[in-house]
DNA sequence: CATAAAACCTATAAAAAAGATAGACTAATA
DNA sequence: TATTAGTCTATCTTTTTTATAGGTTTTATG
């Protein structure tokens, strides 16, 4: 499962793309709007600023917006970044690759081969759905 | 991720499933064969048991085994049984679903819509993959 | 230039989950 | 009846997640 801050981010992230038109938008609107807690959805509109996925304005008439259009942003990019692997197993992450400790040879482990597939699977639809694809449909 | 816990099952069930032919299997055994602390093995070999999956035998030549054939067992049982959900958001849950506090109408949430295809597409591998395709290959 | 608005930053706390261990109990076998 | 091996329950430690607090900096504007 994604974590809450995850979740966050995207019903956020959604927020800003259907507002794009109306200039930079108040954590506040959006912690409301979305039922976030402001303060945790600060520090998490800050790690999205952070990695460059969105802009900022201080001061009055401030406020966050997406840097690019709704439809450059993968939904990977946004899991990696603040939920870390997309892969169920350390042994078949392509970004955060971790050693099996437990089987012998991970050329030959079945389980190895079968969560790669898994990994791919959601990779095909991670990778190439955006921020456009979860968009409310109307 | 899958946990520490659902990852030694699958290997523990792995060892089992190479070994059908050779009687109960000892903890002590699993855990040394796949190096993982023998107290945590033992609890998640008690959970297996008691969801069916596994069986035991007391005293000496006692062991685990299998209850039924390797290729009768889906990986998906043994994440749900250990992990919980495998949907990556719970709205989308087809075993542990809570609906999202976030969004104000999951019929027309475009998250919810992409999640669910997340889902179907790693279902359509857990649940059909079993203990048999991870065994090891030669 | 003073004020208010709003993001920025750092630290910390509280809660939950994960990972691991301990030790006494029960059943089966020889 | 001694030994072997799983059963049960409780606890403990560590890590991660979730959330909050409070001061700082920047910017617009009257």
């Amino acid at each position: 499962m994604l974590s809450k801050k995850t979740q966050y981010a995207f019903h956020a992230l959604v927020h800003l793309a259907e507002n794009v038109d109306k200039g930079p938008i108040l954590i506040s609107e959006i912690a409301q709007e979305k039922n976030i807690s402001i303060k945790f959805l600060e520090n998490i509109l800050l790690e999205l600023k952070n990695a460059g996925i969105l802009g900022s304005k201080k001061g009055k008439g401030g406020g966050y917006y997406l840097m690019r259009p709704p439809k450059e942003i993968a939904l990977a990019k946004i899991i990696r970044l603040l939920d870390g692997p997309i892969a169920l197993l350390p042994c078949v992450s392509l970004n955060y690759y971790e050693r099996c400790e437990n089987c012998r040879d991970e050329a030959v482990c079945g389980l190895n081969e079968v969560m790669g597939k898994v990994r791919d699977s959601a990779l095909k639809i991670l990778e190439n759905k955006t921020l456009k694809d979860i968009l409310t449909r109307n």
